[in-house]
DNA sequence: AAAAATGTTGACCGATCGTGCAGAAATCAT
DNA sequence: ATGATTTCTGCACGATCGGTCAACATTTTT
């Protein structure tokens, strides 16, 4: 009998088939949300059968619930690496050109957690008062030594970081509006557009 | 054999009726999403029973569609009201304060078109390449022509647009996360502290 | 008051979905 | 090769949900 639950790490077919099964789930949970989605849609993107996929994990839920927790800390990474010690404007416009990087590269990811979030994050409730909370107020913190330094102009950090999240995931979670709203044409070039027009916003605020 | 279908608008008993139901349907709609709710919960909050609810209207799916659109004019409302005589500085803080508010104020119709956007607007997708950008051209014209005129400072008005919508609706949409990080005490202030941030970085972004 | 229209409910159906389970099939260890 | 372990599938149960229909109740109209 095998156990391919939550703890057990075992052979290397197993971590393949559990890395196609969360390939396939991001992909769909991000499209249709959780209740949206069937199993059977998950498996047959990872090209697997229902039951098999239940066999490496222990039903939906759980799928969406580990994919979740696999994803957080290479979600807030780009906030993790916002220096203390580094030039105060580049680690900011430095942060905000991830930030973009992650909306067009990584779009399935972000609209995944902005569903969780939108519906009241039942399922990320513990780590967002914890360590999200932590993190942003170490990095608030730092921006606002900054400020208090007189290198940066002061405004609150902490709504500077929420603007931050806004303006970049905005173009992810919102990109069929995005794209309706501009036109095929200037679509093309939205993210390019986005980062600079950011980071001319940022400029003209913070500068001291 | 009554029809209270689509089209007919019938007594005031009927409206009534409709309207709690509307009223019941954002509720659990911008909560739990459209396939996460069932038509029970909405009855119940209605105050109804299942069938009476069919009675109204014809189905789920309707509900959803009619509550949509019930709300979309309303939504866009404090755009359409950008008005190029006034004052290019008041008209757009006066813009933020509103979307502010409507985020405070309307947080359930935030979500509900949030989670409608994010699924890639199956139910919007003709109004949106129509409709809202007739809309958000015709206010970035005026927005560009303010800039030309050197009464604010040149930046592409469409990102400008779309940065107030992030921001502003970030504070309904992500409410759950937003409270987290600020902890009990500086939540209280939260729409406050938000209007002022970002009217203030508005102000030294968009000052000739 | 009678009749007609409107409003409400109980019973129920069909479909979908998540999940459990026995056992077949494939892979691996010895 | 043979037995053990892992992987996969067929079958089907139970629950949920959206929607239907007929009957019943209420209100409105004449």
């Amino acid at each position: 009998m095998a156990r391919a639950g939550t703890t057990a790490r075992k052979t290397r077919n197993q971590m393949e088939k559990r890395q196609a099964i969360f390939e396939a789930a991001l992909d769909v949970f991000s499209e249709k949300g959780l209740r949206g989605t069937t199993l059977e849609q998950v498996a047959k993107a990872a090209g697997l059968s229902k039951q098999n996929v239940v066999y490496y994990f222990n039903g939906k839920d759980q799928i969406y619930a580990e994919l979740l927790e696999s994803l957080l800390e290479k979600w807030v990474q780009p906030l993790h690496d916002l220096n203390a010690d580094g030039d105060p404007m580049d680690e900011i416009l430095t942060y905000v050109s991830r930030k973009v990087q992650m909306s067009r590269n990584m779009p399935r990811e972000s609209r995944l957690f902005a569903t969780e979030i939108l519906h009241g994050a039942p399922r990320l409730g513990e780590v967002l008062p914890t360590d999200l909370k932590a993190l942003v107020d170490e990095k608030a913190a730092i921006i606002q030594d900054w400020m208090d330094a007189g290198k940066l102009a002061p405004l609150d950090p902490h709504h500077l970081i929420f603007s931050i999240w806004a303006m970049t995931q905005h173009y992810a979670d919102f990109d069929v509006q995005v794209r309706s709203v501009l036109g095929p044409e200037r679509s093309a070039t939205r993210f390019e557009d986005a980062e600079r027009f950011i980071k001319d916003m940022l400029i003209r605020t913070l500068r001291p």
